[in-house]
DNA sequence: AGCAATTTTGACATCGATGTCAAAATTCGT
DNA sequence: ACGAATTTTGACATCGATGTCAAAATTGCT
């Protein structure tokens, strides 16, 4: 196929480039008769500008960075599938970055996407959006950036939220509307400050409830199924059982829910269990599990709009720029009365 | 940040931009010590080629297209992290495209992204590979394409598969070897041509151990977990119940797995349940899920590696780009004796 | 040493768009 | 209808790399 560029486009509309460009670009300036005429060739040659040729011009690349750290999640993919759909709608595209912190040479591996793509922005995504090192690098390319769900807000950039601290703090009392009083608590691992903020909500709502923590029955898992299966064991192999157990992710509450199933403890009756993020497989146990649903592709979607929004570009400190999208729980089988 | 040009490095290194180019991209002709010389610039100005320019005028990209239908899916984000890897270690970038065929104009999108984009090749998932229409578009645009487990051996392009058919057979064998003799199976939708296969596997298997198939025990779902769900009663509900379900994927599988725990059937004790693709939450079930493990990433890297492969740029058609790469058993506890 | 063959090098054009800025066309006011 | 103000248009340079090809340097041979 041979290539459509913007002279041919200009050659058979009777103008110059430029003008054509101007159209193109929904720019001022072009008589309306000329600017229909030069839209019906665009059509007629089927022409696309050529994403380099602009790019190198332009100085912008019309290209969004997402970099995540373990790209196999199934949040990964919520995120990135949010992120693709708007960066669709916004004629923008999508690269996707790992960032493998474990790996010697991270950080050239980042910098060498961001003065090699010239990207227009970038979405960090938890839990690397809390690493100062990385936000460093961002911020010496000039590349602006948005941050899902940090433990701080950002001075200089946008950021997108959920609000983790009320939405355990919901998720705790309706445990204890259940009549729960021994409600055991897993945490998440301490680098995603997401979790310590729903270890807040939950300690808030017990507060207000005027019950104390049992400390014994807090645990610290690392966000894994199988942290669940272990830490599972431990608290119900505590003196006084749980009643509830709120795990700070789906798969750490899946990990709890087999290990109770193993040991014929028996789901909602015996013992309530609830997540946090709404992933597909708490959905695929039985019972299907309590959760939260992030407004994970929402955050994503957002954080594209805020990238390609020219406002930003001029001052991303502004705090139209760092939005709070809503949660949602999700009641399923796995709490009950207690 | 101010931008390193290949000029900046030239002059540094008193030599031509042409020279600094050749060193770059590995080229001959340059004596070893200016290309060391060089090489001590780049390294000290932290120079990276501009990736814009360097396609503009190179008319390559670095740029590799993952064209797939559900980009959330866990098969998606497995596929596309073996791809993900693979092109940063052949310092290529990496673009997602979803292609949603139930969205009118779907057709333009992919055009839009070939041609603005100007990829070096592309990446297509089933079920999509098998899409004549879609094809057809990559083809006009000349862009090379490798497919992944398509129904039929392409004639003019890579192609990566696992050997379904195979793979169905040992499952069916494992569960003769167990002593049953009842296997009802769950298959896919139609449009994926890989379920077609894992059935004539089934079948083969059964016809050498010389049973007969009941075909009222063979329903076809929609690989999801609801289908499953669905399909398990009606298996259950059987005047001959079945003592396995060989379900054609893993969500279907957990579907029936749940339904079965619902209706108090023991799983293994009375019922063998497996699946197929050996995705997370089939380790997250209770008890676990027997199944196939599908080389993606493998699949997706060894993709990758055709892409940038000059030689396939050169001769698509050679069959040194048509691979096959080995599954594996997962056996686990969903399945045992009859 | 002298000349041909070969290797190394760089000048220059080019890829396809956009930014700048001055020229041309249009509108407006009187 | 005329000049000033404004809008529309296009010529030209530019972004940063690579392809082409001829010039310069090196090597090999007699």
């Amino acid at each position: 196929m041979k290539t459509v560029t913007i002279k041919d486009v200009a050659a058979r509309a009777g103008v110059s480039p430029k003008t054509v460009s101007r159209v193109i670009n929904g720019e001022d300036h072009v008589r309306p008769e000329i600017r229909e005429t030069v839209q019906r060739v665009v059509a007629e040659l089927n022409y696309r500008p050529n994403a380099f040729a602009r790019s190198l011009s332009s100085s912008r690349s019309y290209l969004l960075g997402l970099f995540i750290d373990d790209p196999v999640s199934g949040y990964a993919a919520e995120v990135q599938h949010g992120a693709l759909l708007q960066c669709r709608e916004r004629s923008y595209h999508l690269v996707v970055e790992p960032v493998d912190r474990q790996r010697a040479g991270w950080q050239d591996h980042v910098r060498a996407s961001l003065s090699g793509l010239r990207l227009d922005g970038a979405i960090l995504a938890p839990p690397i959006c809390d690493d100062a090192e990385l936000l460093g690098i961002f911020a010496d390319a000039g590349v602006p950036y948005v941050l899902i769900g940090p433990s701080y807000p950002p001075r200089d950039s946008g950021a997108v939220w959920m609000d983790d601290r009320a939405a355990a703090g919901e998720m705790t009392e309706y445990l204890l509307s259940l009549g729960h009083r021994r409600i055991a608590f897993i945490q998440g691992p301490e680098s995603h400050s997401a979790s310590a903020r729903r270890e807040e909500g939950y300690r808030a709502a017990m507060k207000a409830a005027g019950l104390a923590v049992n400390e014994d029955a807090m645990l610290r898992g690392d966000f894994s199924f199988r942290s669940g299966l272990e830490l599972g064991e431990l608290l119900l192999d505590l003196p006084e059982t749980p009643t509830a157990i709120f795990a700070c992710n789906d798969d750490m509450a899946l990990g709890a829910l087999i290990t109770a199933m193993k040991r014929g403890v028996a789901v909602p009756d015996a013992l309530s269990i609830c997540g946090f993020d709404d992933v597909a497989s708490s959905r695929a146990a039985w019972p299907q599990i309590t959760t939260i649903r992030q407004p994970n592709a929402e955050m994503a979607a957002a954080a594209v709009d805020i990238l390609v929004d020219p406002a930003f570009r001029k001052d991303c400190a502004d705090p139209a720029f760092r939005l709070m999208l809503a949660h949602a729980m999700i009641l399923r089988g796995s709490t009950g009365p207690a």
